[in-house]
DNA sequence: TTGGCAAGTTGTTTAAGGGTAACCATAATA
DNA sequence: TATTATGGTTACCCTTAAACAACTTGCCAA
């Protein structure tokens, strides 16, 4: 990589110089300036960025701590976080914490060492189930602001961006018990997520106040053979209507539902939150609460670079937004 | 953030004494080590990553080029990236250069002024289709390392990671073959891709070697409607047998088989590149061809690194790397 | 007409950002 | 006096920008 010195050296000029012509300097007289730029061009000279955070104290760099990238829904607010990131010149550090509080603690401090100008992350299980903050406020206290998403922690003062999770699943249980249905089951295998919590509560409102039923609720943890779960599910509960916390239980449902001999949407309607390509993995195609998990990621990136620009650090109250799901009616209910 | 200068100020000593201390240096005494040493853990004291990335010329930084995070497998030679990285120390900037050569290229280039030591990457569709590679010669001209997975670009002398894609679908071919099929249908979303075209040269080969019928290849665009596709393309044909190049088109196979009245694998019997994940979106599960994409990922950054930790710029001779592919027998096939 | 000075033009010097390390300095010890 | 232990000075990585320097030009007065 060519340098300003180099290109000061072959020009015979200071490297100041080159520095200012490159930057359209008033005190550089203009066949300077084009003499300058002229052998940039031609040694296809870029500022090292490395130098420039380094004299600007900034990197332009988000560091980016995600629990599970095989995750449909968080691989596609990432998707949304590098698109928007990338609209503003900045770039992504991605870490993994893989649910792991050991690792998204690592991350975060590994990171804070000048590496990014501030995080967007969601919060990983092990992290929610044992309900350390600690780590998020040490790192907002030394500067680096934080945007959660999704999974967030109520008590850490930082902008969010959630989803309405307890209304979209109340609305959709309440759909199901319009159609008709009497035994509407709720499946989850993120029970122990925040975001797992709200939809259950949203299940149960809509199943206790507007029925007769008695909440049916199947855990799923990950290790479990879900099609086997499911199954034996349908078959002790005889459920007519089903309502699916993540996307592939909903798929999975449905494909059950059918192996058994059931007609969906006929004998059992299933609605879940899902993107569009899962929803595709079953025939008819799963009934939907989409997420609109680019909007989130788009939504994050703009919070995070909204207060990476405001210079005084007398901190502006945090903000929250809620991304509103949308309802995307297909074959698997009526 | 704390600075050795502000610990040197406070501990009276100079800038280098502190740095020394730190690093365990013999010319610095004992107490002394010992006294700095505590005023660090104190401040929580973490050398500056990027002064420390401008004095010795080398990010830790892997920069990452994919063409879709939302397709499975390229998520998780992603987590493999970052798992293996972090084993290593190394951070990973990630940009999606979502099948557009222009974005690849961008990425390339934004990221080739010392944010990074060098790529992993897989090449977009759009590039692939154009057989556009100077971008990646110019890269590794300016002294950053290339290692591509999957997708790659034969004419670029570089590191390579694949996976045996010619083989794995000849063998299951024959397989089917073997099984007693007669009328084996290919169906591909990915034919425009290097990968893609391997996997339909393998079935070829084995159609045309092992059998009387011709070869029967269904193309799907991105923008087409999958399951209207295959549905049409099981009534037109009353095939036997389906080997689906990419993990999708498996599984919509088997549900748009079992919706038109089949029984797979009694009627049908199906074989497709997948992961668990997917394979567990139908009933019975879909036969895989496993690609082991973690391993990919993590043989890209071990070939990465080596080539980074050889000083001499004579360059070893590239090498490419292939990860064998393994096959799980589930419900699909006989 | 020309000397002198202010102002303008165009660059250069230098410090700074945070860290490391080669090299140098000082005091105590042998 | 030479050596050792300990720590300080300084240069360097690359870039920017404030401060400074040098040269040209313009204008006025002698």
């Amino acid at each position: 990589m060519v340098t300003l010195k180099q290109l000061a050296k072959e020009l015979n000029v200071s490297i100041s110089t080159v520095s200012k012509a490159l930057n359209n300097s008033e005190e550089i007289g203009e066949d300077t300036i084009k003499r300058v730029k002229e052998l940039a061009a031609l040694y296809n000279y870029k500022p090292n960025k490395v130098a420039l955070s380094l004299k600007q104290n900034k990197t332009k760099t988000i560091g980016v701590i995600i629990p599970d990238i095989l995750n449909y829904f968080l691989a596609k607010v990432l998707f949304g976080i590098e698109m928007e990131a990338a609209l503003y010149g900045y770039n992504i550090i991605t870490c993994i914490s893989n649910e792991s509080l050991e690792k998204e603690k690592e991350s975060l401090q590994l990171l804070a060492n000048g590496s990014v100008d501030g995080f967007i992350l969601s919060i990983a299980q092990e992290t929610q189930i044992k309900n350390e903050v600690a780590h998020f406020k040490k790192a907002i206290g030394q500067g680096l602001p934080i945007v959660m998403f999704d999974r967030v922690a109520h008590d850490v003062l930082c902008d969010k961006v959630i989803v309405d999770d307890f209304d979209a699943i109340y609305n959709a249980t309440k759909l199901l018990l319009l159609e008709g249905r009497t035994k509407i089951g709720f499946i989850s295998t993120i029970d122990d997520l925040s975001v797992g919590k709200l939809r259950e509560r949203g299940y149960n409102k809509a199943i206790l106040e507007n029925s007769n039923q008695n909440p049916l609720v199947l855990r799923i943890s990950k290790t479990e053979d879900s099609q086997f779960k499911i199954k034996a599910f349908f078959e002790t509960n005889h459920v007519d209507g089903v309502i699916a916390a993540d996307s592939a239980s909903g798929v999975i449902a449905i494909n059950t539902a059918i192996n058994i001999g059931l007609h969906v949407p006929k004998d059992v309607s299933v609605i879940g939150f899902s993107s569009n390509y899962i929803a595709n993995h079953s025939i008819p195609r799963l009934t939907s609460i989409r997420q609109h998990a680019r909007d989130i990621g788009a939504n994050a990136v703009q919070l995070l670079i909204k207060r990476l620009q405001q210079k005084n650090d007398a901190d502006t109250d945090v903000s929250t937004r809620i991304i509103k799901t949308s309802f995307v009616k297909n074959g698997s209910t009526l």
